[in-house]
DNA sequence: AAAAACTACAACCGCAATTCG
DNA sequence: GCGAATTGCGGTTGTAGTTTT
């Protein structure tokens, strides 16, 4: 048996309100407060056939007073940016730290102009990805960006010595300079296997690709069996081999618990949007690995992702994630 | 000029947490 | 302590407006 609804929805009105439906709000509240009461006041505003928790919703998010639409500043993007590698999507802890903004505007911001900003996304493909969200499908990619504390809430958990990882723009990266502030203390992404590659590497294409959207795999995923390691993220290890030039970027899984998952690379979840959109294919990879129950998952599968496509100089980064400075 | 593609944002929905009787 | 009511939150959707083709 299901709760019983907070309203008659039959007799609600839904959908945009009128500028006479604000100023009924507005003006209620302004006189009476809210009366600590948001499923009784719509009852109390004569004319005003809407449910409480719409009220509210317009209350906060529009009528309340020095609410702030809009223009956002490069300091509230860089607020914003970093709070969410620090905490994710925690839209009401992020919009506390911005006075004047809603947890639903930044909200908003981010999933239309930030995310983007940051992630240089290409109209195309995001409207291919908006429309996948649409359809119920994929998507749990890059929701898994969310919350990288999740599974992990004490931070003290965090390998210390690398706390201090944070996003760097990526013209800024030959220089080592974090563009976000460094005293953030960030989750750690999933990191390489730093044998596999040279340590003198001066941009580690993984490892940053790591910073933009590492995930941890939730339970959702359908990798709960994983073990996660202290820093919230479970072991993918993603690590090269071959010997050409187009060798291939192979994931292993150290301390995994691989139960009824065969297939290592989707462990990449997360990261592929940062590829072009024809890594993504549908069907077996046609490299020898059982794609077979992962084909309905809600999780698209990706071809192996081949050396040649990742950018290994700052030049190559730069060019490939150009939007991806703020700045 | 029209259609398609895309953006931006308000609002809704469902769920979890909290409060209340 | 328990269950119902309420609140708060984050994800998602609907749609008007804008830009591109």
């Amino acid at each position: 048996m299901g709760r019983a609804p907070c309203c008659d929805k039959a007799n609600v009105k839904k959908g945009p309100w009128s500028p006479e439906e604000d100023a009924k709000l507005k003006s209620y509240i302004e006189k009476h407060g809210t009366g600590g009461n948001w499923i009784a006041l719509p009852q109390k505003i004569v004319g005003l056939k809407r449910c409480g928790k719409s009220c509210r919703l317009r209350w906060l998010n529009y009528l309340r007073p020095n609410i702030k639409h809009g223009g956002f500043s490069e300091e509230e993007d860089r607020i914003i940016c970093s709070l969410y590698v620090s905490i994710g999507s925690r839209w009401s802890i992020i919009a506390a730290q911005l006075p004047g903004r809603t947890d639903n505007d930044i909200k908003n911001y981010w999933n239309t102009r930030l995310k983007k900003k940051l992630f240089g996304k290409q109209r195309k493909e995001h409207h291919h990805q908006q429309q996948a969200t649409r359809r119920g499908n994929a998507l749990k990619q890059m929701q898994q960006m969310k919350r990288p504390l999740e599974n992990n809430n004490n931070a003290t958990n965090y390998g210390a010595e690398n706390n201090n990882i944070a996003i760097f723009s990526l013209n800024e990266a030959h220089n080592n300079i974090p563009y976000w502030p460094q005293q953030q203390q960030l989750p750690l992404g999933p990191h390489y296997n730093q044998g596999s590659l040279p340590a003198s590497d001066p941009i580690n294409p993984i490892e940053n690709l790591s910073k933009f959207g590492g995930q941890s795999m939730g339970e959702e995923s359908g990798y709960s069996n994983m073990n996660n390691n202290a820093n919230g993220y479970g072991h993918f290890l993603p690590i090269m081999q071959g010997q050409s030039s187009n060798q291939m970027v192979e994931v292993e899984v150290e301390n995994y618990n691989m139960t009824g998952y065969e297939d290592p690379r989707r462990v990449l979840c997360g990261l592929e949007f940062l590829f072009e959109d024809h890594h993504q294919i549908l069907g077996t990879n046609g490299h020898g690995c059982d794609m077979g129950s992962l084909q309905s998952s809600s999780c698209p599968n990706y071809e192996p992702i081949m050396l040649q496509d990742l950018p290994t100089t700052a030049e190559q980064y730069n060019a490939k994630f150009d939007d991806l400075r703020i700045l």
